[in-house]
DNA sequence: TAGTATCTACGACGCAAAGTAGTACGACAT
DNA sequence: ATGTCGTACTACTTTGCGTCGTAGATACTA
């Protein structure tokens, strides 16, 4: 069922600019924030509309702040592309094995690394990343 | 780029239902007999059209056979599902490790059973899966 | 208080992709 | 010649996305 979903989940180019602006601020943006910030000259309503369509499609949060809305991106970027992995993997009926050794085997040497010690971590284990603030 | 990428990948209903077919054949199969394998009441010509979008697309192979044409998937299921992974994991910018981290959580034990014995195994190894003829 | 700046809510238009199918036309067998 | 079968083309419809405009509520200001 993975690439319906893929297609629901595919994002049209300004929303996945709009989605690039969301992730890199640290903090829920305005629709004008989102707008300054884009390079393009849009329309304020464009934004608007956009931000309106992720919302609808649970990519976005809004919350209310006075008068005005405040947008966040529901799932941080490697959240969304997991789950993005995940559906595809999904979608291979039985042999899942066939579909991740495909996957190995275009894997870059560096992810490779990082997939045999993410293998090696039990669940739950906080990256050792930069320090994040408690996923939601 | 890869939800850019997918959106161009990303099919549809019908299309994915071809694709089915396509890939639950051994052999390649004529339009005639997608159309008889799908179980919705189609017009012989609605078949023919997604058939020849698919390989607009790339995503199909055709080859003549006497006055009519056969149909074969491009690449099997498993190798677009790994593409699709791919493109995922292209799309998170620098640290792809937390992508990967996420996807391993998510991941069922089977499938990191599986991931681990990927790994673990010299890159073009033929899968010992069901004798496979010779992919693209 | 009148005017101006902000926001959100809706509706709209154009375009491209996908679902669906009809028509025209060539090759063949009866 | 007349169906049959298959391809080539064209076309209509729905839906998603890029892009705005207008209307109406609020709030700030001269």
């Amino acid at each position: 069922m993975s690439l319906g979903t893929l297609a629901r989940v595919a994002l049209g180019e300004l929303e996945r600019a709009v989605m690039a602006q969301l992730w890199s601020a640290d903090a829920p943006l305005t629709v004008r924030d989102v707008h300054d910030r884009l390079e393009r000259e849009l329309a304020y309503t464009t934004v608007m509309t956009v931000l309106g369509r992720l919302a609808k499609k649970g990519l976005v949060r809004q919350e209310r702040d006075g008068k005005a809305y405040r947008y966040a991106a529901a799932a941080s970027r490697e959240q969304m592309a997991a789950e993005v992995m995940i559906d595809a993997l999904g979608d291979v009926g039985e042999d899942r094995t066939a579909a991740l050794v495909a996957f190995v085997d275009r894997v870059g040497p560096a992810e490779a690394e990082a997939l045999r010690r993410a293998l090696d971590t039990p669940a739950g284990t906080p990256p050792p990343t930069p320090p994040r603030s408690p996923e939601s």
